[in-house]
DNA sequence: TAATAAATTAGCTCAAAAGCTAAACATAAT
DNA sequence: ATTATGTTTAGCTTTTGAGCTAATTTATTA
């Protein structure tokens, strides 16, 4: 559950689709195998990396190991990337739909941007 | 710029610490050098790594060379990242501080969970 | 109890990445 | 012009990590 190993994890593509596979609810291993096109045991072994970086759990049900997303996890990632993102933008809220081609661009630059003050 | 070169970049200790280093502002090479155990092609060749993805930019000023993080390339991270985080608690608000021994213990598990409304 | 299926572990190869020193490059100062 | 300083590039070694197949483990079913 270190910063290091969660931001390891993440650093693979293989590893960042299992996570996004999982985010709506757990998962036996086999359909995770299924969407690769790798061999079972090379996701398999990504599975134990993600685990030991504490962003998945397991349960086991008869032959099935179900994974689950730790979203605990992530936000450790979350809260070591919040204070680097870029400052509010001042100007929070677009101008209204019939202006906007009049209005002046504004790039809302990070979603987190309008809750920085409450942060 | 692409979350492949981000999330690879990050996931390395040294780096993490030099957009750590870089959040207040620019900073000559050697400044960053100067933090580490490393030998400076080391860090010279994390920084270019860093660039590559995006995650910095310099600028020379006659023989110092500034990185400057871009945060930018951060909200790319946190715009992957965001989706999969916990859903909100219900309970945006703490208690008030004197009744908190009663009060039930509620854990606000992310961050960005009291924003997640506005998102 | 043997066979089958799900999943992991073992053991290997190969490529990528981190580290080093030495050399080269770029600018400034003498 | 030469020297000095900041930084990167070249070239190398070593470690790490991703991928594979074969073997093993665990649980179900015939």
């Amino acid at each position: 559950m270190t910063i290091e190993a969660i931001s390891k994890a993440i650093g693979d593509e293989s590893r960042r689709k299992i996570i996004e596979m999982l985010k709506d609810g757990e998962m036996p291993a086999s359909s995770i195998f299924d969407q690769f096109d790798y061999a079972a045991p090379t996701i398999s072994r990504h599975l134990s990396v993600l685990k030991e970086a504490g962003l998945v759990t397991t349960r086991r049900n008869g032959v099935f190991i179900y994974y689950a997303l730790e979203k605990e996890a992530l936000n450790q990632l979350a809260t070591w990337l919040y204070p680097l993102l870029p400052p509010t933008n001042p100007v929070a809220k677009p101008a209204p739909k019939e202006r906007v081609a009049r209005a002046p661009k504004v790039k809302i630059e990070n979603p987190f941007d309008k809750f920085q003050s409450e942060f």
